[in-house]
DNA sequence: CTAATGTCTCTAGCAACTATAGGTTCAAGG
DNA sequence: CCTTGAACCTATAGTTGCTAGAGACATTAG
């Protein structure tokens, strides 16, 4: 039986991150001592592994929540969750193509700069020039 | 002379927007009608654009604060502004890799699966193994 | 003149935590 | 056995960058 602080530790997340899942309702509430602190056990070690690794990938919480109570049902297809993997792959690469235009129309600013005076930053001129872009870049949530 | 429900049209942006961006002080307090509504010259349209297209490229409110604050002063070196957007270059080229190392991740654990039952499920069985990747993934802010 | 928008302020909510305050319990050293 | 200090408890508020709603006033088109 493991305390909280003990379970962070080995689990690599933060104390209140643990009392915030089970607040969500994420993890189940654990047993409690005698002076009403957690004890976790084996399960929640595991549980709460699965949750960080998910988190690691970037998995939402709703779709971590979703992942586990699929996890539940050994004997169903895992085809909702392969979609829910997917889902989360596709939502990756969107992010990455996105930021690779930003990446792009930076090192042109920056490398554009002659690193004189404000009045002639490239840097200032592209951020203020409204019309300058051909491309679209919107919208990184 | 632009309402804010014309200003935001012409930015792109909403309204609320608008108005959180006074509230924050990245937008001066703007003129009033006779009826207490807002009302807009060309320079708050352009500080919105500017606003707008950095944030676009995914710089920090904090950031876009100090550069209107740079670019209120022509004359001196732009050291400062180039700086802030080397950072914001460097911040996104870290995003990147690490999304990109998710993507490889989540790459291999879909194509490793055979879409059998949930017990036989590559993807929850990745996720679950806290032990499986010799990779560091974190932490994306 | 009236009806339909648009705008005003203020508050609350989103994700996913993180931090603080003020109090209780536990483990170890003397 | 007792004290001290760390770890724990609850509850609340803050973070970032907005977005949505309520209820009241302003403007404009027909
Ligand atoms: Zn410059
Ligand atoms: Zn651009
Ligand atoms: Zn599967
Ligand atoms: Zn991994």
């Amino acid at each position: 039986m493991l305390t909280i602080g003990k379970l962070a530790e080995a689990a690599g997340v933060k104390v209140p991150t643990i009392r915030y899942y089970e607040q969500i309702g994420l993890l189940p509430p654990p047993e409690r001592s005698a002076g009403n602190q957690r004890l976790y056990g084996n399960r929640a070690e595991e549980r709460l592994a699965f949750i960080r690794h998910a988190r690691d990938l970037g998995f939402p919480l709703e779709a971590i929540r979703d992942l586990l109570s699929l996890s539940d049902r050994p004997d169903q297809s895992c085809e909702a969750a392969d979609a829910i993997a997917r889902a989360q792959l596709s939502a990756v690469r969107a992010r990455i193509g996105r930021l690779r235009a930003l990446e792009a129309e930076l090192e042109r600013m920056i490398g554009q700069c002659a690193h004189g005076t404000i009045a002639d930053c490239r840097v200032i001129e592209v951020l203020g020039d409204h019309a300058h872009c051909a491309h679209e870049h919107r919208k990184e949530p």
